[in-house]
DNA sequence: CATGCCCCCTGCACGC
DNA sequence: TGCGTGCAGGGGGCAT
């Protein structure tokens, strides 16, 4: 997925089109993504405002005012568009002006394509990194709102979901219940590290991966952040821990590390790899910030480090470090 | 309880 | 050009 700077991105991005909006329609293309689109879906939400867009982990949480919330999560390859109500019944491209997402805005076409496939016209904008002319074929959920705007849910893959969730329940659902820590927020500090860490006998790849320990790193901020801390992602978790009583200095790298490449991530828009290249070849920032993730065989971008970046597979995922300078 | 592995699904890059 | 292979940001579920 999108990890937790893109799905951010997308929040902000989505939060002035969704927030205070009211739903004229809901469109369900299919009956499931992941899971099963939740039980009379349309009639749940047509007629609802939507009083908040949140975002927790990597879930977006639509707050509707019949005290259910909308719970969306992208999967892989999930990405909102975003129709303007002045495209809507428009046959002509009128593309500017709505700034929805992190990369097309700045740096893709100022007059995107209008998409032939697609329904309202066609005249989209990106809320995320959206192909110029988009895909309507994985198109599958299509929120209509009073005045004209639509959102609309594309997932190629279909690893994304969704749930309606009465408030009440929501903080003791399966989902949310045992969510770790956020690490932008106080909650994460070397000390919590330490705690979790203990008597772990995982390798700190997987302890960071574990949304039950940080809620919203994924597999390319979690190389990014154990770089940039000097750490192997082959090293036990336990050795976090306190020591002395006292956080270790692994921890209290690591913690400042995990921050920096998260707040970078969302102040470049989120990056993007190849599932949101635009049809014009134009990629999102943040990609080419990585330090690791990505550049098997090349030289480490530390400076002074000499050492080669090796790609490696733990739990059946790629993972990037400099032998030399992560110990 | 913790850990490791497989799988869901589609599209794309690459090598032959 | 066409086909087979491997790979991709996640995370639920299962076996151990």
């Amino acid at each position: 997925m999108p990890e937790l700077p893109e799905v951010e991105t997308v929040r902000r991005g989505l939060e002035p089109v969704l927030s205070g909006a009211r739903v004229a329609r809901l469109e369900q293309r299919r009956p499931d993504l992941r899971f099963p689109l939740p039980e009379r879906f349309a009639a749940r939400v047509e007629g609802r405002r939507i009083v908040s867009l949140a975002r927790r982990a990597k879930y977006l949480l639509a707050r509707l005012d019949s005290g259910e919330t909308l719970v969306m999560h992208l999967g892989m390859t999930g990405r909102f568009t975003v129709g303007s109500p002045r495209c809507a019944d428009s046959p002509t491209p009128c593309g500017e002006g709505l700034g929805v997402g992190g990369i097309q805005d700045r740096r893709g076409s100022p007059h995107p394509q209008p998409s032939p496939t697609s329904g309202e016209g066609g005249n989209r904008l990106a809320a995320f990194v959206h192909p110029a002319g988009g895909d309507a074929t994985h198109d599958h959920v299509v929120l209509h709102l009073e005045g004209g705007a639509s959102v609309t849910y594309n997932d190629a893959r279909r690893f994304g979901f969704m749930l309606l969730i009465p408030d009440a329940e929501l903080e003791a659902h399966p989902m949310f219940a045992n969510l770790g820590v956020e690490p932008l927020g106080n909650g994460l500090n070397p000390d919590y590290l330490a705690f979790m860490a203990a008597g772990r006998r995982a390798d700190l790849k997987a302890f960071l991966m574990d949304q039950r320990i940080v809620a919203g790193l994924g597999n390319i901020y979690v190389c990014e952040a154990l770089h940039r801390s000097g750490l192997s992602p082959n090293r036990a978790a336990a050795c976090l821990a306190l020591k002395s009583r006292k956080p270790t200095a692994r921890a209290e790298a690591l913690v400042p590390a995990i921050r920096a490449v998260l707040e970078a991530a969302i102040a470049a828009g989120g990056s993007t790899l190849r599932d949101y290249r635009h049809a014009d070849g134009a990629l999102g920032y943040f990609q080419h910030q990585f330090l690791v993730y990505g550049r098997e065989g090349s030289p480490c971008t530390r400076p002074g480090c000499k050492g080669i970046v090796r790609r490696t597979i733990q739990a059946g995922r790629s993972t990037f470090h400099c032998p030399v300078c992560q110990r």
